[in-house]
DNA sequence: ACTGAAATGGCGCGACC
DNA sequence: GGTCGCGCCATTTCAGT
């Protein structure tokens, strides 16, 4: 499904529900200026599409105690494409692993972990970083602060 | 607003709508085992506090031709503070900066950024990014594929 | 004080123009 | 894309424990 399906409107549907999901379905087609039946249909139009993955509740991370973010580079011992399948199964058995990216040069993995605390970090990098097979070698960053964390893409570059 | 006002129930809930934003009160008390009424009254309560941050649709971001994710280190000149307010400051402005966070050793930023192509990579890194005062360093990292990528906060280490 | 049940007003969602 | 209408859901009120 490529862009040429969307138009302005779709663009300024996904805009606004990137920003509240929960908007009503009313609302939604008086901002788009649509009335509310055709506005419906192209929601779940892009529903349907996977356009819209899904829709998610975002929780305050320093309120449930998960105020530790942790980036670590992680090097296998050897490229083979059945090692970066393992790695890449046991990294989605673990929660705390929010995301996980295969990078380019060292051809390693980026993760972003996010735990309780420090001691909790250590739990996890002994109990199952480590414990991963083919994981070569392992870097921690951590963080001091997040300074910016948005879930909505920027569609500004989608030509009408 | 501590963690002690979260029992099990309220766990239940989040975990639900992380996964489901959009659940009807009557499902969501359903599968938290409550009747509608006392069920979205912690909803609202979970909202007020702030714990819910937002609820947001998610987008498949190479459904809108943004398939490149470029992690980008960022080392200032001096770390005054001030400097560090006015990037941080520039750096909310860009929307193609979906994440950034103020790192430990070095003590720089790291960013994760989300364009088109390269060539919209290097816009950006000629027209804004390197022209914020202070920046002394730029280090590039782009992803080959994102393994994973979540929105939902593990919850599993709240007590009950 | 917090939970569960009933009533109402508004909205989602389909059929049709 | 807009209009109409039904059914369901969110939300308030009230009673119970």
């Amino acid at each position: 499904m490529p862009k040429s399906q969307i138009d302005q409107i779709d663009r300024k549907i996904l805009t606004r529900l990137q920003k509240d999901g929960r908007i009503a379905n009313n609302d939604l087609a008086e901002a788009v200026g649509l009335s509310p039946s055709p506005c419906l249909r192209r929601v779940k139009a892009l529903e349907e599409s996977g356009l819209i993955r899904t829709y998610v509740a975002l929780v305050d991370p320093a309120m449930v105690e998960l105020p530790v973010n942790v980036f670590v580079s992680v090097t296998l011992e050897k490229q083979v494409e059945e090692r970066l399948d393992s790695f890449e199964a046991a990294i989605r058995q673990r929660p705390e692993v929010l995301e996980c990216y295969l990078m380019t040069g060292e051809a390693d993995y980026l993760l972003r972990v996010v735990v309780p605390d420090l001691a909790a970090y250590e739990q996890f990098l002994k109990t199952h970083l480590t414990r991963i097979a083919g994981v070569a070698s392992i870097k921690s960053s951590f963080a001091l602060k997040q300074v910016r964390y948005e879930t909505a893409l920027p569609l500004h570059h989608l030509a009408v």
